[in-house]
DNA sequence: TTCTTCACG
DNA sequence: ACGTACGTGAAGAAT
C-alpha cells in the first residue's frame, strides 16, 4: 500500500473559505468565518481521507525572492481584508491544536514549499494530494500527485489537465509563461490566452521552440508579439516556475496526521464558539494514542527509604543552593493535607523520592525525622526553592511546622507573566510546551472515578517515579522560564512583585478568617422560612407548582402560560434574568416575587449554607484560596470559597458580612480600601489636567465630572447628574459605547452619545491617552500595565474610532485594571514588610481588588492603621495622590470609619 | 460538562 | 444590520 501525504496550500484554503462563508463571530466578537471553514475542512480531511502525513505549507514573511527577478510580481495584490487579519493567528493556533506540521521558508511562497515536498517524496511510494485552488501548482501534477479543490469537491489529475488546458504537466510552466496571470501580475505574451497557448504548445512542444519558430505561428499580430515579448515570456517562465529545492528539513514524525491536542482544541473551540466540533474531533484520535517522544534530558530517580540512603541524600542536599521540592500529600486541600512523600531534584536529571507513608510492608522514612532534618534547609533564606505551585507545598509545610523562606521560581507563576491569557499554566501543559514531554497522569497511579485509590495506598516505586518526575520537570521548567522572563524583561516583575506575593498569600491562606457559623445557621433558618412563604405565593400566582430555579420551567410559566412578552433571548430560549423580570414586574405581580425568591435563594445557597461547610474543623476558620495565575489582567482571584464576592450591595445580602469576625474577642477587623483607584490610574496615565486637579483638590470625582459634563458649578450637581457622571466614569474604564451607557442609565443612545462626547471634550487628555494606548497595543500586540505586566491582545484595529470592539475595550480595561492590581500587590508587599519589621501583631486576611482586610488587637488599631495607610498610599508614586479609607469593627458588617 | 444566573470589584 | 462595558467564582438545571 502506498502511503498518503496531504499538503494544504494554507492561504489558498483560507481565502477560499473566507469568501465562501458568511460572516461569523466568536462570543468575544472576533470574526471567525475562515477559522470555522478551516476547522471543518481539517476535520473532513482527517476523518474521511485519513492521510498518513498532513502538512500545512505557509507563506512566511520575508523579502519575496520573485521580486528580485520581477519587481512588479504580485504588485496589484490587494491588502488582506480587515476581517481576515485577526483570523490568521487563530488559524495558526488551530493547526497546532490539530497537530498539523506547518512549514514555510522565509522569502519563498507556500507553492515552492509544496513543490519541494513533492520532490522530496518523488522517489518513494507516496501518493500526494495538494489542497489548493491555485493554478500554478498544476505543474506538480504527476502519476502520484493530484490536486484537490475543497469548495468544488473536485480532484484534478494529470489526465484532467489534458482536457482542460490541452497540455502535459511538463508543459504547464510554458503554458503559464505564455498566458500570464493577472492576479499575480505575471505579464505573459499579449494576445495569447489559454486556447492559443495550448495550440502553440501542441504544435511546437516547448516555450523556447515557440519563440524560436515564432514565424510559423498563425496571424501577423501574434507573430509580432511572440518576437517583441519573447524576453517577457522568459521572465514569466521564471516567475511561474516553482522551486523544488528549498532548504527544508521535514520532521516526518511531527508531520504524522492525527496527533491532536484535544485539550487545546477544546479550549480553542470554546474561545471561537464552535460548539459542535468539540465532540467531533474526539473521534479523530486513533486509539490508543502513542505517547509522543520523551524529554531531551535523560532522567532517572532514586528511592530514599532507608536511614543510610537518607543520610547520603541529606549530605548531598546540603550542598545545593537551589533545588525543587514537591510534596505528595493525602489531599488537595493544602490546609488539611498530610505529607505522604517528598520528591526532590536539583538538576532535572536525577530525582529522589522520600516516602513517609506507604502501603503496609513497604519501607518508609520516619515523617518527623525527615521534617526535622529538612526544616533548617527549607528555612534557610539563602537556599532558593522552586516548584510548580509552590504555595501549595508551602501551606502543607506550614502545617508540618516548617516556614519555607527562600522562594525561587515557580514556573506556574512565571508563565503567568509570560502569557497571562494562556489556557493553562499547569505542569502537564508547560511540560508539553517547553520540554515536549508528556507527563505521567495521576490517574495512572490512583485511577479515576469512584474506584480512586489514595496516593498513600500506591506502592512507593510507582509513586516515586511519578513524584520524582514532577520535581524534575518543575526544576527544568523553572530554568527555562527564568531565562524567558529575563529575555522578555519580565524578571524584575517576577522577582520583586509576584515572588514575594507567593509567601504573603501563603500566610494569608494559612491564617484564614474566623466565621460565626451560629449566626449563619440562624440566617439559614430564617431564609428557609421566607423562601417557603414566597414559594407559596409564586405557585399561587403561577396557578401551579414548578421548579422555580429552572429557567426553562419558569420560561414556560411566564411566556406560555401567562403570555408575558419575551424581553430578550439567551442561546437556548427566552431569558428570565433580573433585568427581564424587572421589566415584566410592571405588568404582572409574579416577576417581583421571583426576584425576591432568587435573591434570597442565592444568598442562602451560595453564602449562608456554603460558608459553614468550609470552616476548617482544626482551626475554626475559613481558609480560602487566593489564586495568583487566573485573572488575565493581573488581579488575584479567590475560590473555595470566593471571599471576593461576599454581598454588600443590598441590605439583605450585607448581613452575611456580620458572620466574618476577628479571631479573638479583643481583636477587631480593619478594612483599608483605595478610593477610586482605577480613576486615579486613569488620571495618572492621561495626565489630564482637569482630572488630576480634581484629585489633588480632593474633590468627589463623580461630582466633579458631573459639573464638567453638565457645564455647571459643583454646587448645582444633583443626585441624578452625579449618577450619570458615575456611569460615564465607569464607562471610560471599560471602553464604553453609547449603547452600553444607554442601557446602564436607562436613557436613549443619542443622549448617551452626547454624554460621552461631552466627557471627551472636557477631558481631552483622557481621549488622547486612550488613542495612544490603542495605537501602542496595535503596534506591539500587548496591553502593558504600570509595572510592565503584559497581556497579549489580538485584533486591535489601527483605525481609531470611538466605537470600540472587544479587543480594544479589553486593552483599555487591562491597562487600568491591571495597573490597579500592580498597585495593591506592591502595597501588600510593603505592608507585610512593615508588619514584620515592626513585629506588629496585626495580620492580613483578605484582598478584594482595591481593599485589604486585617485583624488586629483592639489596642493596636491605631498603629496598624498608620502602617497600612502609609504603605498603601506610597506603594506607587503617581501623578495624583492615592487615598485610602480605613474602617474598623467587631465584624465585617458593623464598621466605623477611622480618622 | 455547559448554560444561565447572580454575587463582587 | 448586528451586538454591545471589564474582570472574576459558584450554584443549580439541563445536557
Amino acid at each position: 500500500m502506498p502511503k498518503s501525504l496531504y499538503i494544504i496550500d494554507t492561504f489558498s484554503l483560507i481565502f477560499q473559505v473566507f469568501h465562501a462563508l458568511p460572516e461569523m463571530t466568536s462570543p468575544q466578537g472576533e470574526p471567525t468565518n475562515a477559522v470555522y471553514g478551516v476547522t471543518r475542512d481539517l476535520i473532513t480531511i482527517l476523518r474521511d481521507r485519513k492521510p498518513d502525513w498532513l502538512i500545512a505549507a505557509m507563506d512566511v514573511r520575508g523579502e519575496n525572492k520573485r521580486n528580485e527577478v520581477y519587481e512588479e510580481y504580485k504588485a496589484n495584490r490587494s491588502e488582506m481584508p480587515e476581517e481576515l487579519v485577526p483570523q490568521i493567528p487563530m488559524i495558526e493556533q488551530l493547526l497546532a491544536g490539530f497537530g498539523v506540521l506547518t512549514l514555510g521558508v522565509p522569502g519563498w511562497e507556500a507553492d515552492d514549499v509544496i513543490a519541494t515536498l513533492v520532490e522530496t517524496v518523488a522517489d518513494q511510494d507516496v501518493d500526494v494530494t495538494i489542497i489548493t485552488s491555485d493554478k500554478d501548482i498544476r505543474q506538480l501534477l504527476g502519476p502520484k500527485v493530484q490536486l484537490y479543490n475543497f469548495r468544488k469537491n473536485q480532484y484534478l489529475k494529470e489526465a484532467d489537465l489534458q482536457k482542460e488546458w490541452g497540455v502535459t504537466p511538463a508543459q504547464v510552466i510554458d503554458f503559464q509563461a505564455l498566458v500570464g496571470d493577472s492576479v499575480d501580475n505575471i505579464p505573459g505574451v499579449p494576445l495569447v490566452g489559454p486556447k492559443k497557448a495550448s495550440a502553440l504548445l501542441e504544435k511546437f512542444g516547448t516555450l523556447e521552440e515557440v519563440l524560436a519558430r515564432a514565424d510559423e505561428a498563425p496571424g501577423a499580430k501574434l507573430r509580432e508579439n511572440l518576437k517583441t515579448y519573447a524576453e517577457q515570456a522568459r521572465v514569466s517562465k521564471i516567475l511561474v516556475t516553482l522551486r523544488r529545492d528549498l532548504p527544508l528539513e521535514v520532521d516526518w514524525e511531527a508531520a504524522r496526521a492525527g496527533q491532536l491536542n484535544l485539550d487545546e482544541l477544546a479550549e480553542l473551540f470554546r474561545q471561537f464558539g464552535f460548539r459542535r466540533f468539540a465532540d467531533e474531533v474526539k473521534t479523530l484520535v486513533p486509539e490508543p494514542s502513542d505517547p509522543p517522544p520523551s524529554a531531551a534530558v535523560e532522567r532517572s530517580w532514586e528511592l530514599v527509604e532507608t536511614a543510610e540512603k537518607f543520610d547520603r541524600f541529606l549530605s548531598q542536599l546540603k550542598e545545593q543552593q537551589q533545588f525543587c521540592v514537591d510534596l505528595e500529600t493525602t489531599g488537595l486541600d493544602a490546609v488539611q493535607a498530610d505529607i505522604v512523600g517528598w520528591a526532590v531534584s536539583w538538576d532535572g536529571a536525577c530525582g529522589y523520592y522520600l516516602p513517609v507513608q506507604a502501603p503496609p510492608g513497604q519501607a518508609v522514612l520516619d515523617a518527623d525525622t525527615v521534617a526535622a532534618a529538612l526544616k533548617p534547609i527549607l528555612e534557610d533564606p539563602e537556599v532558593e526553592i522552586c516548584n510548580q505551585n509552590l504555595k501549595y507545598d508551602m501551606l502543607v509545610l506550614r502545617r508540618a511546622g516548617i516556614e519555607l523562606q527562600g522562594v525561587g521560581v515557580d514556573p506556574m507563576v512565571g508563565h503567568y507573566l509570560l502569557d497571562a491569557g494562556a489556557r493553562s499554566h499547569g505542569l502537564d501543559e508547560l511540560s508539553r510546551r517547553y520540554l515536549q514531554h508528556e507527563m505521567i497522569p495521576i490517574s495512572d497511579l490512583i485511577g479515576k472515578g469512584k474506584s480512586q485509590k489514595k496516593i498513600s495506598e500506591v506502592d512507593v516505586d510507582t509513586v516515586g517515579e511519578y513524584a520524582a518526575e514532577d520535581a524534575q520537570i518543575a526544576w527544568q521548567l523553572a530554568q527555562l522560564i527564568s531565562e524567558e522572563l529575563k529575555e522578555q524583561g519580565l524578571w524584575d516583575l517576577y522577582w520583586d512583585l509576584e515572588r514575594p506575593l507567593i509567601s504573603i498569600l501563603t500566610a494569608l491562606e494559612f491564617r484564614g478568617i474566623r466565621v460565626n457559623t451560629e449566626l449563619l445557621q440562624g440566617m439559614s433558618a430564617e431564609f428557609a422560612e421566607r423562601l417557603e412563604a414566597i414559594e407559596r405565593e409564586i405557585y399561587q400566582e403561577a396557578g401551579r407548582e414548578f421548579n422555580i430555579a429552572s429557567p426553562k420551567q419558569l420560561g414556560v410559566i411566564l411566556f406560555e402560560e401567562l403570555q408575558l412578552p419575551v424581553v430578550k433571548k439567551t442561546k437556548t430560549g427566552a431569558s428570565t434574568d433580573q433585568e427581564v423580570l424587572e421589566k415584566l414586574a410592571a405588568v404582572h405581580p409574579l416577576p417581583a416575587k421571583l426576584i425576591e425568591y432568587r435573591q434570597i435563594s442565592k444568598l442562602k445557597s451560595t453564602y449562608v449554607d456554603a460558608l459553614p461547610e468550609l470552616v476548617n474543623p482544626e482551626t475554626g476558620r475559613i481558609h480560602a484560596s487566593f489564586n495568583q495565575v487566573v485573572a488575565a489582567t493581573g488581579r488575584l482571584s479567590s475560590s473555595d470559597p470566593n471571599l471576593q464576592n461576599i454581598p454588600i450591595r443590598t441590605a439583605e445580602g450585607r448581613r452575611i458580612r456580620q458572620a466574618f469576625i476577628p479571631g479573638e474577642s479583643d481583636w477587631r477587623l480593619l478594612c483599608a480600601d483605595y478610593s477610586q483607584v482605577e480613576l486615579r490610574m486613569l488620571a495618572h496615565f492621561s495626565n489630564d489636567q482637569a482630572l488630576v486637579d480634581a484629585f489633588e483638590r480632593g474633590d468627589d470625582i463623580h461630582t466633579a465630572v458631573a459639573a464638567k459634563i453638565f457645564n455647571a458649578g459643583p454646587e448645582a450637581v444633583d443626585a441624578e447628574m452625579r449618577r450619570v457622571a458615575k456611569a460615564v466614569n465607569f464607562g471610560v474604564i471599560y471602553g464604553q459605547s453609547p449603547y452600553g451607557l444607554s442601557i446602564n442609565l436607562g436613557i436613549s443612545q443619542t443622549e448617551a452619545a452626547e454624554f460621552i462626547e461631552g466627557y471627551f471634550a472636557q477631558y481631552a487628555g483622557v481621549d488622547r491617552f486612550l488613542r495612544i494606548l490603542l495605537e501602542e497595543c496595535a503596534r506591539t500586540g500587548y496591553a502593558t500595565t504600570i509595572l510592565g505586566r503584559r497581556r497579549e491582545i489580538r485584533g486591535i484595529r489601527s483605525g481609531l474610532g470611538r466605537q470600540r470592539n472587544l479587543p480594544e475595550r479589553t486593552a483599555i480595561n487591562t491597562v487600568i485594571q491591571g495597573s490597579a492590581a500592580d498597585l495593591i500587590k506592591r502595597a501588600m508587599i510593603q505592608t507585610d514588610q512593615r508588619i514584620r519589621k515592626d513585629q506588629h501583631p496585626g495580620a492580613m486576611l483578605l484582598q478584594i481588588h482595591d481593599e485589604l482586610v486585617f485583624e488586629v488587637p483592639a489596642a493596636e488599631i491605631e498603629s496598624l492603621s498608620n502602617i497600612v495607610r502609609e504603605e498603601m498610599e506610597s506603594a506607587l508614586d503617581l501623578d495624583v495622590p492615592l487615598k485610602v479609607d480605613i474602617s474598623v469593627g467587631n465584624d465585617w458588617l458593623n464598621l466605623e470609619k477611622l480618622g
